[in-house]
DNA sequence: AATGTCGGTTCAAATAGTGAACCGACTTGG
DNA sequence: CCAAGTCGGTTCACTATTTGAACCGACATT
């Protein structure tokens, strides 16, 4: 692995739930040695992409990565042109649906509409989802390149719940389906109770960079609602991709 | 230079302004080798901090810095903690208050809030701040170690006004005096018209991370108003560090 | 048709990265 | 209260990664 991806691989350790980590810990968690993580660090730090807190003297992400994604989103507004569709799309269809951007293997996510219904999907902005036992997972495994599918399904899979996918074959399956009707349909692979309906947001290179689902309670679905779902999900991720290629 | 450094000066050649930027222009202003820089490229863009838009196949920021700021925002909530004393700061001298952080040798505009009255100052959100030349810049200065400060006057001080200081001894005067009362004053060395009140805010380790400033119209200002903003604004400032620190 | 630029690739030479061993300072626990 | 373990940090001989001049084909300009 080049210096470079060993250094943001040492940024991608930082998570919502561990925002500072100590030096030995980071060099085990990357697999690295300590001295190799300190230069890194130092390497990063100088261009303010980590901090060290002075007083603990563990790490944490820097204030230049602030900057960087301001001036990002500033041209690749993803969540400001995603939400009013969102918003639309949870209005027409009365269930809770959320946005989520891939990154790092998973999908982060970035936005969530709220149902008006007392029995409700809820859903916190910063989750992450693992890409297979979540409609959004397999709607972007669905449009994702072949090379990448075959690389996930190399490592284990683990199981969230009874439900959850973790053969490989039944998730090859569940991701040809996906493709050959847009949208995907995972039900309590991640959270009992709860159905989804996902589907992928495309860039202008046409891969997929997030992905949009409808959630519902288990007992308000049936195959008829789960189908008008798919269309409008479907309907809804060509609007928010077309929107950020420019095309709308 | 480390490759690390490298690498990251390529993301801080994007800005505002020029969001995206072709291979050879990169190479060229990194001072690197084309094959140097695309190698950094392709090892960023692995991690998502770097997308290639594939009909220009020029280059811009990635989802992944989007990712990786708002786990930090979350933990080191600058904006959303000084938002309300920037507010009360503007309400109570009745200017336009506004809130930069540090980042790479000069001062961002993070936050605005404008003054009620119709003859003000107008700022934006996004906008770069000189080190000299600006109220903001000085006090920053104020706080930063002796070798910061010096590091910075090696370098050329260009002019924005006739009133710009241009003079390292003048720019060192006015830091000493900046430090001795604990806020800067600048009239007229960055826009002319315009009077700034500058205070630093202090992070956890006691070094400035940024910056708020009053601003006014030159003609509603004398002296007293001078002194009287100086304190409100060193009082806010320091309001705002005991936030960051968790201290309040 | 000629010239210049673009993005991208190659490979021998050179430079930057690496990690085991070692600090001193703290914490833990018997 | 000492021994063992941890922490952050440093050193330096060894080595693997990075580097860049030269070279593509494609496109634009003249």
């Amino acid at each position: 692995m080049s210096t470079v991806g060993k250094a943001v691989s040492l940024l991608e350790l930082f998570t919502l739930h561990e925002p500072d980590i100590g030096l030995s810990d980071l060099a085990r968690r990357a697999g690295l040695d300590k001295a190799t993580v300190r230069r890194l660090l130092m390497a990063l730090s100088e261009h303010r992409l980590i901090e060290q807190e002075p007083r603990s003297r563990r790490y944490r992400l820097g204030a230049g990565l602030s900057r960087l994604a301001r001036i990002r989103d500033a041209h690749f507004p993803f969540v400001r042109l995603a939400a009013p569709v969102i918003r639309e799309l949870s209005l027409e269809t009365g269930e809770t649906v959320h946005l989520s951007e891939f990154s790092a293997g998973a999908l982060l996510t970035l936005h969530v509409e709220l149902s008006a219904k007392a029995n409700r999907v809820n859903v916190d902005v910063g989750q992450v989802l693992p890409l297979h036992g979540t409609a959004s997972g397999i709607a972007f495994l669905a449009a994702s390149r072949l090379e990448a599918v075959s690389a996930y399904l190399e490592k284990p899979l683990p199981a969230f719940t009874s439900f959850t996918m973790t053969q490989p074959d039944d998730l090859v399956k569940a991701i040809a389906l996906a493709a050959s009707r847009g949208y995907s349909r995972s039900a309590q692979g991640y959270e009992e109770g709860v159905h989804s309906i996902g589907a992928a947001i495309l860039g202008a290179d046409g891969q997929p960079v997030g992905t949009l689902a409808v959630a519902s309670p288990v007992s308000r679905i049936d195959d008829a609602v789960a189908g008008s779902q798919g269309e409008a999900a479907v309907k809804a991720a060509r609007m928010i991709s077309a929107r950020l290629t420019g095309e709308a």
